[in-house]
DNA sequence: CATATGTCCTGAGAGC
DNA sequence: TGCTCTCAGGACATAT
């Protein structure tokens, strides 16, 4: 599931445990089979007790939770984790919780019927597919961050090109290869080769300069805006916020699950779907041309 | 039966 | 031969 919009917006909705302390890490009791937790809770929780938490940050589609010894909880969403702090969905597939407390005068003029001296952070995954790893600095740095891409926020048409333009691979396939950038998954893949205008199935290295930087472009323009409108929640609805609300974007997807459909900007060519490296990809046949040039970046 | 927002591992083949 | 890189395919677990 949850890609660079949405996992940002996980993080950002659950930035107010900044300044917290650990209290308790258990996982909680289900007959599912337990996801995979490194190393064993009991050891996260010898590593972690009374450890103040720094600050929240994003690596990819990971959500870094840093603490003051220095030690950070990877939390890997995969395909349908959510990272919250209220009203889980079910209890059926709560995975992990960390109980937390602020520390001396963080709640001063809080009222204290509100409980907020106390959160409470929770790990749900209906799939189970998600990881949760708690690494240590220098090892976060040479297994996790070496190993990405750059952050799909920052790239530019000259790193594109200088990391995708020599491959063979098709660009569609080459975008959710998070060690050459990352943040990028299905449906954001799609919508931004839909608004840069290039046909997915295109070859890396035959893609031209004009055509990264439009590539570049929109992957700001995407990426920004699906942020501003807190991520998609798709049909399934698994895909939630740190409270459980929805996100808004997949009312602005132009061609991800759009199969069929006439294209919004061009309105005459319909969507199509087709399968490349074992996922669908979705996209406009007349706007996204190999050789057309039709495209523009003005999106309505 | 087919579908699903992600990642990791294995094995084959290419190139040096 | 051996090392490295690339790519295709499958596995993971649950639900609709």
């Amino acid at each position: 599931m949850p890609e660079l919009p949405e996992v940002e917006t996980m993080c950002r909705g659950i930035k107010s445990i900044e300044g917290y302390r650990v209290i308790n890490v258990q996982m909680t009791k289900c007959d599912l089979k337990p996801i995979s937790i490194v190393p064993p809770v009991g050891e996260i929780l010898d590593i972690l007790k009374n450890q103040r938490i720094l600050d929240v940050g994003r690596l990819g589609k990971r959500v870094l939770v840093n603490f003051e010894n220095d030690y950070s909880l990877v939390i890997e969403p995969r395909m349908t984790g959510l990272v919250m702090l209220e009203n889980p969905p079910n209890t059926k597939h709560l995975r992990l919780e960390i109980a937390l407390k602020a520390v001396e005068g963080q709640e001063r003029g809080i009222p204290e019927t509100l409980g907020e001296s106390e959160k409470k952070l929770m790990f749900w995954d209906r799939r189970g597919l998600g990881t949760i790893r708690l690494l240590a600095g220098s090892d976060l740095k040479s297994q996790l961050a070496q190993r990405l891409g750059p952050d799909a926020l920052t790239i530019t048409a000259k790193m594109y090109s200088e990391r995708f333009g020599g491959r063979k691979k098709e660009i569609k396939v080459a975008l959710l290869d998070q060690t050459l950038v990352a943040g990028i998954g299905n449906i954001y893949a799609a919508e931004i080769l839909f608004l840069a205008g290039v046909d997915p199935r295109s070859a890396c290295d035959r893609i031209t300069l004009a055509q990264w930087e439009r590539i570049a472009q929109a992957t700001q323009t995407i990426l920004q805006t699906a942020i501003e409108y807190e991520g998609s929640t798709l049909s399934d609805g698994t895909y939630r916020n740190a409270i459980n609300g929805e996100g808004s974007y997949q009312h602005c997807h132009r061609v991800y699950d759009r199969e069929g459909m006439a294209c919004t900007r061009c309105e005459l060519g319909r969507i199509q779907r087709l399968v490349q490296g074992q996922r669908s990809t979705f996209f406009c046949p007349v706007c996204q041309r190999k050789r057309g040039r039709h495209a523009s970046l003005k999106a309505e």
